[in-house]
DNA sequence: TCTGGGGTCCTAGGACCC
DNA sequence: TCTGGGGTCCTAGGACCC
């Protein structure tokens, strides 16, 4: 772990590959190089899934992430659609971050805060910043021919948010001494961690930009939000945030299994064998981590779109599955009935290894 | 057009206790 | 008759991210 010091050499970078999944794709079939990639689902445009990746000639035709696929197929007629194939960019993932990870300054070694399959922070004490980016990206792209942006801030917040300018391919540095001119104009969804529902209720209070949120009366924002949302958005409208870069592993607070039905569920039956199954999923999930479920939640997400929660703590947890489905199942009763089902998900939450409360653990809000 | 699947954290409000 | 104040635990649901 790492934190930004008065040090003017200290740097927090986020590096975040280009259309990873796609250009992932496009690596093992290189005659799809130039093409429009769509990759979503089981690559089958005529089922209910969404785009997880386009490539930039796919977003050419206005196809994104989160698009349903048949959208996407029908915006962009000629583009290639892929399966999902989670085993691939795990393994290109870990050669990224293997990489990343051996990197080193002139003052030494870097530490690496991995965020997900396609992107990472490092903290690095270096007194030029961008000629480290660029031999990381260089570095990255020798290793895995994939390419990347880096982001360069004087903390997580700024460095991440830095990266959306340099993509494609490029490097942009955002600091305290920049930050209202870069943002201050910018709508404030524009920040990481506002999404669609809070710019709304943010310009519900005449909070448009991000100037305007760094400049906005705290108890108003308290009044909306709760005394740490509240608190934490003229933060994040000041570009302030944690310059802290955790290596420590990843451990996963719990697992879930969801499916969205290509025929909505109908009958009390249906629903229950399904839910037997996600909760089994499940259970094998959390049972080869070795820690017990204490608490079991289903998600139903009725047509056309309404999602619901049931959660039920176990008296003890537990290690056992018929345990974890039984009290999935339970919480079948409590669903309206004669509703069609289209997805359902069942979550376990385990209990911390070495007796750590989930309670206690650090609020990643609190981290950034 | 009709919205995946896997995660994280925060807030509100009811139940319950002293 | 009207109903304290503080605390914890639990459930439901909202919001966001990749």
């Amino acid at each position: 772990m790492v934190g930004v010091t008065e040090d003017p050499r200290s740097w927090v970078l986020h590096v975040d590959l280009d259309q990873f999944i796609a250009a992932v794709e496009v690596l093992r079939r290189p005659e799809l190089a130039g093409k429009p990639v769509i990759v979503g689902g089981r690559g089958d445009p005529t089922e209910r899934a969404v785009v997880s990746t386009a490539s930039y000639e796919a977003r050419e035709f206005g196809v994104g992430s989160g698009m349903p696929l048949r959208l996407a197929a029908r915006k962009a007629p000629d583009a290639i659609i892929l399966p999902v194939d989670a085993d691939a960019y795990n393994a290109a993932s870990d050669q990224v971050m293997a990489t990343l990870r051996a990197l080193e300054s002139e003052h030494g070694p870097v530490v690496l805060e991995v965020l997900g399959w396609d992107e990472a922070f490092i903290g690095v004490t270096t007194a030029d910043p961008e000629g480290f980016a660029r031999s990381a990206m260089a570095a990255v792209l020798e290793a895995t021919q994939l390419h990347s942006s880096v982001g360069i801030g004087d903390n997580k917040i700024r460095a991440k948010i830095a990266t959306g300018f340099g993509k494609p391919r490029g490097v942009f540095r955002l600091t305290k001494d920049n930050w209202l001119e870069v943002m201050g104009n910018r709508p404030t969804i524009d920040l990481w961690g506002v999404g669609s529902k809070v710019s709304k209720r943010l310009a519900g209070l005449g909070i448009e930009t991000v100037r305007q949120l760094a400049y906005a009366d705290e108890a108003a924002l308290i009044a909306e939000f709760g005394p740490r949302m509240g608190a934490w958005y003229r933060e994040l409208g000041r570009g302030l945030g944690s310059a802290v870069v955790d290596d420590s592993p990843w451990i996963a607070r719990g697992h879930s299994r969801e499916t969205t039905y290509q025929h909505n569920l109908t009958t009390p039956e249906e629903i229950r064998d399904a839910i037997r199954v996600l909760a089994e999923q499940a259970h094998a999930d959390t049972a080869k981590e070795g820690r017990p479920v204490f608490r079991v939640t289903l998600k139903v997400r009725y047509a056309p779109f309404f999602t619901q929660t049931k959660a039920s703590k176990l008296n003890a947890p537990t290690h056992d599955r018929d345990e974890v489905v039984a009290a999935a199942v339970a919480l079948a009763g409590k669903l309206d009935p004669g509703r069609e089902v289209r997805l359902l998900g069942v979550r376990a939450e385990m209990v911390m290894p070495d007796g750590a409360d989930p309670a206690e653990r650090t609020p990643i809000r609190g981290r950034l």
